[in-house]
DNA sequence: ACAATCAATAAGCCGTGCCTTATATATATC
DNA sequence: GATATATATAAGGCACGGCTTATTGATTGT
């Protein structure tokens, strides 16, 4: 088994339609795997997977409570993501006006 | 053939190593096919194929030149995947400072 | 026109990914 | 302990993705 690099496994993880809903429900908030099997329309077994997957690249956390698990959003698994874009920063600083109007939001 | 999202085209692009491998060789400057094609260890067509799918996400664009065929970065092409992470920025604020930093630099 | 170079397309192989159903595991309830 | 609920894992089917070699198309030069 090869080991993938962080990036490879974000971008993997999120390539899927299915599974980035999953991220964008949790996004919305914490939720039980039975929440989000009955908000999509795929099995459980699906769900569960593609949870184990977005785990895996570090996207989500999972936290038992009784016979419940919880999954939400782990806020710095996207970190990789933003460093590789700003790697790149050369390529969309004509993209510096909308992340400027960003951070005024975000200081609110 | 059904349409498939933006965010989708370009996660699904920058998923595979090779192709975000020649992404990342084109942000250093434009080439050829035939320049990707010594740099890295693929066929001429696997080459092809990777700047098709990069193009068809709209990441890079195609400019021919007598028998070559240069590539380059788009840099707007990457703004749906900024648009993406700033949606759920809720979950980042905390790299904040990162991004500050970053606008510094990019003011220099 | 012919030959050479560069790139794109075609066809096929093979591994991987996402889904399913079936089953196992864990926790709660009676 | 037995039953029900919630989740994870197993196994298999099927489509898709990335690679190859072979070929075609486009452009240049002799």
């Amino acid at each position: 088994m090869r080991t993938v690099a962080a990036e490879t496994r974000i971008f993997q993880a999120l390539a899927d339609p299915s599974r980035r809903a999953i991220f964008e429900s949790l996004t919305r908030g914490e939720a039980a795997v039975k929440d989000l099997t009955a908000r999509f329309d795929i099995s459980q077994p699906a769900v569960s997977q593609h949870l184990a997957t977005l785990k895996d690249a570090g996207l989500v956390k999972g936290r038992r409570d009784g016979r419940c698990v919880y999954y939400r959003v782990n806020p710095s698994g996207i970190k990789p993501l933003i460093d590789w874009i700003a790697h790149y920063r050369a390529f969309w600083t004509d993209h510096l006006g909308r992340l400027e109007a960003l951070l005024g939001r975000m200081g609110e």
